[in-house]
This record gives structure tokens, C-alpha cells and sequence, in this order.
RNA sequence: GCCCGAGUGGCGGAACGGCCAGACGCGCCGGCUUUAGGAGCCGGUGAGGGUCACUCCUCGUGUGGGUUCGAAUCCCACCUCGGGCACCA
């Protein structure tokens, strides 16, 4: 492909600098409210300002972007805005180690974001940036906790909650991951501490559904298990000697109930210091004192022997009469269910190890085969005949499930439950850069809300950061000393401030105008946007910011304030971008900023390449090595669309067809994120270009240049204006296919003798069945392949294959 | 332990409503160009075998079975890796 008048070279630092510099003149991606095109709310989940965006974040936002101008060249007015999760504990720890207050930290670490974005050349509409440190956005935070309060959707509460040493804070349950830190990896404890919550529980069952949403079935399946919906039904039995003790358990197999030959207590249940027996007090009282100091991994390892204590005290087995004992045990969590269980050692693996560890009665009343039989080495956990039941035995145990629940539900003891895995969401935090939670403590009336008027709460900026621990906030005299709003007498505000996840979770809300302030979202505005169509993120999000986002959305709706039940219409996750062994974090000190790259090969280059590297959804490992296609792919482009060729002449026929393919191709990839493929796709294109002429090369070049637009759109600008074309290129609509000119003439007919292949023909598209399989037995290979067996059948798949199935061969 | 997802050249990965395995790219090999380095361009590249020029043959998608004229693709069992949940009664 030599030119004889010397071609420019492709430059991309000087070309991405002007663009970016012309579309910030131009407002090119300041999305208006309303337009000729219908609108589309595209969201790429915002990042926490932790400093700068690396490779993990290219990896999560270029890919977005993409999408996003494809769909605006599709013909949509997107608004695909930014922000900042400015929240959060790094910001702190960062005050701490080098004495720089959380507000200028984050202030700096947006800045040099910002303008990353920029050299990333994203189409991002700065004009609707969200931050969420700032006192109008967290205004809003204050007041969604106060309408929660209201509707008795947020509560405060005293319950074990999980306590990280480290952050001097406690989590939300789903901030512990295998009982450690989410953040920093530390081992967790419980603590009883009062703390306030979100009733998320009462949406489980509405957050199960996920009716006429588009989401990846690995997000729903994680957040239908972490939900963890479990129906069976709630008994109570007598204590033994206690006229007004009942416990109540929770179980899923009250067709084992003759089998319960003792009752388990969590160790934290409140009727443990009623019943015990006063020779076992001191017994049970070491045994709770050091479950509560126990980390929660331990508690929780499920291979560890099980421990427990006899309370001395008996319950009274209400289907068989019998006085059983009651121990406590940590096995049995205070968290699930009641926090006590009926123990049934023959048929639950727990209870069987838990009897045999302190010799208590293992009785079979499910035998698989009907028989009874007299000694059980394991738990049985299947179904069966009911056996030493009583009334019951006899009966299936399927059979016996609902028997039992109605004969309980008749004596008045019990009846039909639900329940839940998932807990109410924990959202005080004990540190100083978050949202402050809007109430104040009076001696005279308790708890009082801040009223709406006296929002926001401002975070007082003047406070001693130290390793010291304990939330900062607390040690600020003047925001700590307050007066009660209601009897103006003296009050002390709440010093905790709200988890980040509040923050997060209604985000996309204030994007259509950041800037209103006399509501949470500018309800005309919001109206043309929301829901959002697409939502693009990580999916490490799926039991976190997802979940508490749609509860959010649920409980905003039933307050009037929202029209629609889901907050993302259609969400897609990005996999996980892999360095060294492990995720992509700066937490975890093995980010790749990506400056070398774009100073070396430009951000087309690298957005391409990491797009290329393998599919989206799946993540990749980061290695740089194969960039270097991607740059020469460009600099094919680059050459294809300036360099010198004869465009005149006739239509090149197989060109067009090979273009009108990839058109087809590249913008179904693109409906699906499968920007490998596409890229893909592209790339050959570019290359049966290089080696054509005459007016398909013009056409088809000119395609590449639009179809090139959302992946690498400064060298599509660029070219976009050098070919002599007006306007942007991000501004064109997007090439249609034209499947009459996409459609072969000729197919190549594969030939299989015995399921081996044979022969390839050449025939036209469309050739009949009949013609197909003369054409094929004509052939000399298929004949000699055939031998001198007799064929026993033909099977011809138009316009793919004939397959000669011979006697001996089948 | 339970529930998902995935195993394809030296590497990243294509093809998975059954039908030409390895698109595209990296790397490597050869050639052209260049004073040289670099860059670029052209060709080759799953393994083995053959009158290796053309045509050709055998094997080949984690392992072992099965269904089918035909399996990377469907079914069963197993192994390995990744992710989620993990004493949830």
C-alpha cells in the first residue's frame, strides 16, 4: 500500500488535545432535556474519588461511553452523566496520615479525576455532576433518612451488630465479607450497640421479584440468596416449672418434630438468664461472655466442633409430652429465625453432631424405607415414612409437613412463617466524613428529628483527625451541643453519620438537575430521564449498592415521590479487571495508571485495547503486551481513510457484501456490549479496504470512520473532518445495513462422507435440496471417499451441507 | 458443603437454537523496505505424517462415557479453576 505523495502520520497526543479542547467549547456532550430524538438515561455507577482513574476504571467507563455514543448515533438524546461517592473512609485515613482534611483530599482527587475523564474523552455532561460531600447533596440524604423515619421505614435500635476494630465502626451485613472488613479485610466482632437501621425486611419479598427488569441472571440469583426467603413454620413449647416462658423456633420440617429430643438457644436469647437453673449460672454465664468476644469467622466456621451449655432447665415437647433439655449453643444464631431451634439429631446434620458430642438422644422419625430402625450413623436428611410419630406414623414426610403445621396451628402454638436471611440495613457509621444522621437527643423528648427546615445538618469542617479512634465528630463541641428543636431545651446532636451506601442509593435521582433545591430531584426534569435504560458497574455491587438502591426506590415510591418500582430498567456488569493475582483497587496497591499508555499510543488506542482484550462482562487479566494491535490498527485507519486510492470505477460486488456484514454485526455487538467482536469485525473490514478501490472503498471507509466513532472518538473526529465531511462525526447517524447487499450469491457446501468431511463445493445460494445432493455425490472426492459401499442416506442442510451416510458407516 | 460460571493453539480470545474448529489480535518464523536501530508492508504459523510444490491423510476444544448421519456446542459422571453463599434451623 504505497502512496506516492508522503501521508501525515497519526499523532494522537496533538489530535486528542484539540478535540477534547473543541468539545468542551462546543458543549458537545451537554445533553439537552428535550429534543427531537427520544431520550435515553444511560448511568455508568460513579467512582469514589480515590485519587485517579486507573486501568480498572478505564476498564468499567470507556467501554460505557461507548455504548453510550453508539446509542446516540442510533438516533437517542443519552444523557450519560458523572460524579463523585465522595464520602467515605479513605478520605480520612488519608486526614490522618498526612494531616490534609477529607474536604481538600477530595477536593484534589476530583479535580485530577475530572480531568481524566476528560483525556479519556468521555461524553460525559459535567453540567449534571452529583458530589456527595457537598451540603446540597447530602441536604437530600438528610432529608430521605427523615421521610424513612417518618414512615417508620428507619428505626433506631439496640441488637448485635458487627464491629470492625480496625475503622472503629460498625457494617451493615452485607459490608462483611466471610466475616471480615469489606474495606480493609479485618476480622469483624459483634457488639451490642444501638444504632440505626433501614427496614429493608419489609421489601424482601417485593425485592424478590424482579418482574419486567433486564438484569443478569448471576445478580439476581445473588440477591434472591442473600435474601434468603425461607417458608416453614413457628411453634412454641413450654419451659419446664416457668408458667409464662414460651420458645418459639422457627422450622422448616415440622414432620421431624417427634424427633426433637432438645431445644438449642442462641446464646443471646433473651430468656437464657430466666431459665437457667442456678447450678448451671455460672456455667452459661462464661459460655455467653465468650461467644460475645469471639470473632465472627470463627463463630461462623462452619467445620469447628460445635460447644455448648445445659441450662438445666426442660421445655416440654408439646407433640410428644416429653420434658426435653434446653442448652445454648453458638451454633444456633441470635440473628436467624427466633434464635432458638427445636434440635432434631436424626435428621439435621448440626443437631446429630451437636447429640453425639454430649450424648443426647438421637431418635429416627423419617426412615427412608419405612422400617424403623434402631441406631442412625448419620443424620437422615431425605424424605420418607413417618415413624415414632405417634398419630402421624405412617404418613409421608411430604404429607407430614402440613399435618403437623395444622395440628399445631389447632392446639394454638403455632402456624405457618417466613423467614428471612437478610437483616435490616445497619446504617449508622461512627465516623466523621459521611452525612450527619439529622436528629438530636434530648433529656426531655428523647429522640427528635431535625426538622425539615433546618436541613441540611452541616459536617463542621474544624476537627482533630487522629489514630486516636473514636468519631472525630463526637470531640466538635459546637456541633454536638445543640438545643431540642421541640422544648428548646439543651440537647446533644446525634455524632454518626450515614453509610456511603445511602448516598449511593438514590443518586440518579438528582443527576436531571443536581442544582435544584427545594427537592431531592426536580421532578419536571427527572421525569423526561428516569428510570434509568442502562446501568453499567461492577458487579462486586450486586448484594450492596444494587439491592439498597432498589429498596430505596420501593419505599420513595410508596411515599408518592417516584412512579416506577425498579431504579435500572436493564443493568450489565462488567467482569473484573485482574492485576497481579488480584482485583484492580488502590486499596490494595496494584492500580496501572494508564497515563503511560495514552502519552505512548493515545486513549483511542487504549480504549480500543481494552475493549479488545476479551469479552466485557467476563473481566480480563491486565497485560499491555497486545496494545500494540490495536495502535496498528488505528494506524491502518489512519491510512485506509487518508491515504491515496482510485475511488472511481465500478462497485466492487464481494466489498460491499463484506461491508454491509460487518454493519450488521458490529451494531448487533454493540446492542449486547460485545465490543471484542465488534472491534473485531472492524478490523477486518479496515483490511479488505487497504487492498480495494473504486466507489464500495469510499463507501465502506466512510462506514468505518462512523462505526469507529464510539470506540475511538478523537481519531474518528478527525478523520471525520480531513475526509472534507461537515459536522462531528459523533453527530451522524449510524451506518444501516442493507441486507440485500449483505446476502451471498455463493455459499461453499460442505461435504461429509460418514461424518467425515470430504469436499468443499462452490454453489450458488439457494440451490435446491435435490441439486445439492447430486452436486455432492458428482464429486470425485466424495466418490472415492464413498468406495464401493452403498449409500444409505443423504442429508442436505441448504445452502451448509450434504452429509453421505454409507451402510458400513452407520 | 451448597449454588452459579468457565476449561478451545505458545498467549488473549472467536465460533456454542449441532454442521468448514481456531475469526480478530499478541507472540514467533520467513521475505521486502531501511546505512542501521525502530517502524511499516507481504506471507506463514493447532499437532503429527506423507512423492512436505499442489492436492492429501490421521489426530485434535479438561477427562471418561452417551445421544446423533454429524458434538467445542446436547445428556451423564468426574477433574480443575473462578465467583457467590456458608452452622440460615
Amino acid at each position: 500500500m504505497t502512496s506516492e505523495t508522503k501521508l501525515e502520520r497519526y499523532a494522537p497526543a496533538a489530535i486528542e488535545a484539540r478535540w477534547q479542547a473543541r468539545w468542551a467549547e462546543t458543549g458537545a456532550h451537554e445533553t439537552p432535556d428535550t429534543s427531537d430524538r427520544p431520550n435515553f438515561y444511560f448511568v455508568t455507577m460513579y467512582p469514589y474519588p480515590s485519587g485517579e482513574l486507573h486501568v480498572g476504571h478505564w476498564y468499567a467507563m470507556a467501554p460505557s461511553d461507548c455504548a453510550a455514543r453508539f446509542l446516540r448515533m442510533r438516533g437517542h438524546n443519552v444523557l450519560f452523566p458523572m460524579g463523585f461517592d465522595a464520602f467515605g473512609l479513605p478520605a480520612e485515613n488519608a486526614a490522618i496520615k498526612r494531616g490534609l482534611h477529607p474536604a481538600v483530599w477530595t477536593e484534589q482527587n476530583m479535580a485530577h479525576m475530572r480531568d481524566q475523564f476528560r483525556m479519556m474523552g468521555a461524553s460525559i455532561d459535567w453540567r449534571r455532576e452529583v458530589v456527595t460531600c457537598y451540603p446540597e447533596y447530602y441536604r437530600w440524604n438528610q432529608w430521605i433518612f427523615l421521610k424513612l423515619l417518618e414512615r417508620g421505614l428507619a428505626y433506631r435500635a439496640k441488637a448485635p451488630v458487627n464491629w470492625c476494630p480496625k475503622d472503629q465502626t460498625v457494617l451493615a451485613n452485607e459490608q462483611v465479607i466471610n466475616g471480615r472488613c469489606e474495606r480493609c479485610d479485618t476480622p469483624v466482632v459483634k457488639r451490642d450497640l444501638e444504632q440505626w437501621f433501614f427496614r429493608i425486611t419489609k421489601y424482601a419479598d417485593e425485592l424478590l421479584r424482579f418482574d419486567g427488569i433486564d438484569w443478569p441472571e448471576r445478580v439476581r440469583v445473588m440477591q434472591t440468596n442473600w435474601i434468603g426467603r425461607s417458608e416453614g413454620v413457628e411453634i412454641e413449647f413450654a419451659v419446664d416449672g416457668h408458667r409464662d416462658a414460651r420458645i418459639r423456633f422457627f422450622t422448616t420440617r415440622p414432620d421431624t418434630i417427634h424427633g426433637a429430643t432438645f431445644m438449642v438457644l442462641a446464646p443471646e436469647h433473651p430468656l437464657v438468664q430466666t431459665i437457667t437453673i442456678p447450678a448451671q449460672r455460672s456455667a452459661v454465664e462464661a459460655y455467653v461472655a465468650r461467644t460475645r468476644d469471639l470473632a465472627e469467622i470463627e463463630r461462623a466456621a462452619a467445620d469447628r466442633e460445635k460447644t455448648g451449655v445445659d441450662t438445666g432447665a426442660f421445655a416440654l415437647n408439646a407433640f410428644t409430652g416429653e420434658r426435653i433439655p434446653i442448652w445454648i449453643a453458638d451454633y444456633v444464631l441470635a440473628t436467624y429465625g427466633t434464635g432458638a431451634i427445636m434440635a432434631v439429631p436424626g435428621h439435621d446434620e448440626r443437631d446429630f453432631a451437636f447429640a453425639e458430642r454430649y450424648g443426647l438422644e438421637i431418635r429416627e422419625v423419617i426412615s427412608p424405607d419405612g422400617v424403623e430402625h434402631a441406631h442412625l450413623a448419620a443424620a437422615y436428611l431425605g424424605p420418607g415414612t413417618m415413624v415414632r410419630s405417634g398419630s402421624f406414623s405412617g404418613m409421608p414426610s411430604e404429607d407430614g409437613k402440613r399435618a403437623v403445621a395444622e395440628a399445631a396451628e389447632r392446639q394454638g402454638i403455632g402456624g405457618p412463617a417466613v423467614t428471612y436471611r437478610i437483616r435490616d440495613w445497619l446504617i449508622s457509621r461512627q465516623r466523621y466524613w459521611g452525612t450527619p444522621i439529622p436528629v438530636v437527643y434530648c433529656d426531655r423528648d428523647g429522640v427528635v428529628p431535625v426538622p425539615e427546615d433546618q436541613l441540611p445538618v452541616v459536617l463542621p469542617r474544624d476537627t482533630e483527625f487522629t489514630t486516636e479512634g473514636g468519631n472525630p465528630l463526637a470531640r466538635v463541641d459546637a456541633f454536638v451541643k445543640t438545643t431540642c428543636p421541640r422544648c428548646d431545651g439543651p440537647a446533644r446532636r446525634e455524632t454518626d453519620t450515614l453509610d456511603t451506601f445511602v448516598d449511593s442509593s438514590w443518586y440518579v435521582y438528582r443527576y436531571p438537575d443536581p442544582k435544584i433545591d427545594t427537592a431531592f430531584m426536580n421532578v419536571d426534569v427527572a421525569r423526561r430521564w428516569l428510570p434509568v435504560a442502562r446501568y453499567t458497574g461492577g458487579i462486586e455491587h450486586a448484594i450492596l449498592h444494587l439491592l439498597y438502591a432498589r429498596f430505596v426506590c420501593k419505599a420513595l415510591r410508596d411515599m408518592g415521590y417516584l412512579w416506577f418500582d425498579e431504579p435500572f430498567r436493564h443493568l450489565r456488569n462488567q467482569g473484573t479487571i485482574v492485576f497481579g493475582g488480584r482485583k484492580m483497587s488502590k486499596s490494595k496497591g496494584n492500580v496501572q495508571p494508564p497515563d503511560e499508555y495514552v502519552a505512548r499510543y493515545g486513549a483511542d488506542t487504549l480504549r480500543l485495547f481494552l475493549m479488545f482484550m476479551g469479552p466485557w462482562t467476563e473481566g480480563s487479566d491486565w497485560d499491555s503486551a497486545g496494545i500494540e494491535g490495536t495502535w496498528r490498527f488505528l494506524n491502518r485507519v489512519w491510512m485506509v481513510a487518508l491515504g491515496d486510492a482510485d475511488l472511481t470505477g465500478p462497485r466492487d460486488v464481494e466489498l460491499d457484501r463484506t461491508l454491509h456484514r460487518t454493519i450488521k454485526k458490529v451494531t448487533e455487538d454493540l446492542e449486547a456490549y460485545h465490543f471484542n467482536t465488534a472491534i473485531a469485525a472492524l478490523m477486518e473490514l479496515t483490511t479488505a479496504l487497504l487492498h480495494a478501490s473504486g466507489p464500495s472503498r469510499k463507501d465502506g471507509t466512510d462506514a468505518v470512520v462512523l462505526m469507529l466513532a464510539p470506540f475511538a472518538p478523537h481519531i474518528a473526529e478527525e478523520l471525520w473532518e480531513r475526509r472534507g465531511r461537515t459536522g462531528s462525526v459523533h453527530a451522524q447517524r449510524w451506518p444501516e445495513h442493507d441486507p440485500e447487499a449483505a446476502r451471498d450469491r455463493e455459499v461453499t457446501l460442505v461435504v461429509q462422507v460418514d461424518g467425515r468431511l470430504r469436499d468443499r463445493l462452490s454453489v450458488p445460494a439457494g440451490l435446491p435440496e435435490a441439486a445439492a445432493r447430486e452436486a455432492a455425490l458428482r464429486s470425485a472426492k466424495v466418490a472415492h471417499a464413498i468406495g464401493d459401499r452403498p449409500v444409505a442416506r443423504v442429508i442436505v442442510v441448504p445452502d451448509r451441507l450434504v452429509s453421505v451416510v454409507t451402510e458400513r458407516g452407520s
